[in-house]
DNA sequence: AATGAATGAGCGTTCATTCAT
DNA sequence: GATGAATGAACGCTCATTCAT
């Protein structure tokens, strides 16, 4: 079970043939439930669906997750993960400024846009805004917001050095990390209502540009 | 009921008794769904929950909401009406472009933050976006859309007013709006994690100068 | 309240007035019961659908009749003791047993299709017949019964006089009295089917002739 | 579920076991619904009562059932085709009339004692007619007149092709099959309320003598 | 006497969860 | 390990009944 994280000293090593059958059973099973989701909607996300769409028989989900909470859970901190193993390297590197953060809003808006069927109901876009909450899956927030508060946590420290550095102003530098990571998400809020969305290229150029240098006409002198 | 509009024209004048004890109803009923959302999350606004928060019966709530999908929706217009009623004046205002927006990012701030708790969850905070839904409440979307749709044109309108002024530079009007809200939904987000959090007006400071100058150094070139 | 039959003791004299309203509000209740059921069905005939169309309020109904139950019993009996009472005198008519038979049966085919729309629900049409079975009703049985069980005795003895007077053959006037009842059911049952039934008058000849001579053929001599 | 007939082409077939189960269930729940009908009518139907009855916990027979509608209307058509079965291959028998119309009045009679409890309330008795229904059970109907139409329609041809042969006398043959059905009803009906009814046999010989001949003194000339 | 707003028991239905096979 | 038939708690909703006005 994948959320059953301390093994008890008892258990026999698992074999390698059974880890692998595991692994493999937990991705279908997670993989149909971004299916699901993202095609037709939470409400849809029953487990006989998810079981379904994963070839699997409704029991066999147990075997893998402790209850349907932890399935949801899982799915998202899978998603959450992948954000992250994308946007951190982005952190540390040693290019300029603007190059770090045009790499960072790259990667975490490219892999918005992979899993954007999911997110769409958990991270809603503007026409679906109201749509999400229901009832079923009040237990995501924690988890996910677990992983966000990382995230945000390793951006602002990123900001902070930037700050030092003088590459950015200094400021608030949680506030502006939350700024960020609602400027891209808005971004990509707009891309999915748009019928021909701008390259992904000039999508970050548009959000850096702004986040560097706001709406004030070029050139002009600060209010 | 409250989403009976027009009343057969024969229907004899209801007193206006009658006409206070509906107000008065409709009010807690609405009140208790924003409570209860607020606090626990939509997964705990069943019909039961509502009613006893409203200090009704279940059966009371279907005397002025046809089901729960109507209540629902009269909710959330309800919330996204109020919304507009405050930010929309400073956008026809005659004041300088960063007063009304300084008006503008206020209003908006200061609606949300009375509303946080149900807002939370259909028009997601940034820390809370993955948190979101179920699917039961697929029903809000429509109508919040018919209102955002509409707020979120006004801003844009605002914004492509201001560019041909010279007011902001020229760019997408509708990502700048999007950009806009975002920033300040974000805002609130920040606070809410916040122990002691800064006033409003500095707030407001804060995400006006950020939204008009960026992040980058005051006084450096752009890149 | 019409079904509270010994008045206590103590109770004052009703004025005459307030009978008369008595009388006038408890035919308004029960002809609405009669055109509801009639129109739309037993479905349909909730309290607050009868109050509508008997012009009064939900509670006033409660006045007059102890519970929904005893306004249904009260419907029911108040049809059946118009078929009795347009049935009975014709048993203790001085004419020939034919037409003493055959005013009996007008009688009934008459009264049956005046609350045909009522009826059409408790005493099923041939295609109604496995329709009528709701939950609700249950109660109106025994009342009818009751009724009917007086109605078929009456029927039962004036059988039995015709026997021992020759009039008709001797045989077991319980069964006849019972199949009489039925003949008379099942033609009103298809008259409701037809298009363009014939004349009461030939429906009734029909039924007169078969329930006094049989489907054999005329002059023929019995198997 | 009993209703789904057309099965996928793509399903893999079901295991006889579960077949057997299936079919196992399903009699379970209808013999539960006749059960239950017949001895408390149908306002008792309620699902968690014939669940109960059933030996199943209420969610099964959603297993095999739609909704109840489709519970009721499998059950209405099972009875009816037993009916049909038992009835009809009467028509068609080489016998003489007489004979012929024993042997459909005792199978008819024999078949309605069967079911005599549900049957009760959907194809009601006479003593009953006024008792039935409510309104939960309209559903009921359209699938039973169909079976019933083909009936009485199987009846009525069955009776001409006998008075084309001189074997009863020419009449409105619709009439006369609903007067038949009646007749066999009511017989039912006289039949419960008797402590020793008489043998099966003898009350055949009883309706059919009624039905051949009436009740107008043997030997005696028409009227 | 008459009202109708308020009530809440009880309905049909769904679906996460269990467990015998 | 894998299955899916079986379960029953919990939901949204209806409507007969009550009672303050």
């Amino acid at each position: 079970m994948v959320s059953r994280r301390p093994s008890p000293p008892t258990a026999r090593r698992r074999s390698a043939k059974t880890a692998l059958i595991e692994e493999f059973r937990v991705r279908a099973i997670r993989e149909a439930v971004l299916d699901v989701v993202g095609r037709e909607g939470p409400a849809a996300a029953t487990l006989q669906r998810i079981a379904d769409r994963a070839g699997v028989a409704k029991g066999t989900i147990y075997l893998y997750f402790k209850d349907r909470d932890d399935l949801l859970r899982h799915t998202a901190r899978f998603v959450m993960d992948e954000v992250r193993a994308r946007v951190e390297p982005w952190m540390a590197s040693q290019a300029t400024f603007a190059e770090r953060l045009r790499g960072l809003v790259t990667a975490g808006l490219t892999v918005l846009e992979e899993h954007r069927g999911f997110l769409r109901f958990y991270l809603p876009l503007p026409q679906d805004r109201l749509a999400g909450g229901g009832a079923r899956d009040a237990v995501v927030r924690p988890s996910v917001l677990e992983r966000q508060d990382t995230l945000r946590g390793a951006l602002k420290e990123f900001l902070a050095r930037a700050a030092r550095r003088g590459e950015i102003r200094r400021t608030d530098a949680n506030r502006l990390a939350q700024f960020i990571v609602d400027g891209v998400t808005g971004a990509i809020v707009t891309r999915l209502s748009e019928a021909r969305p701008p390259a992904i290229a000039a999508e970050v150029d548009w959000i850096v540009d702004m986040l560097l240098h706001g709406m004030s006409p070029r050139g002009r002198s600060r209010s």
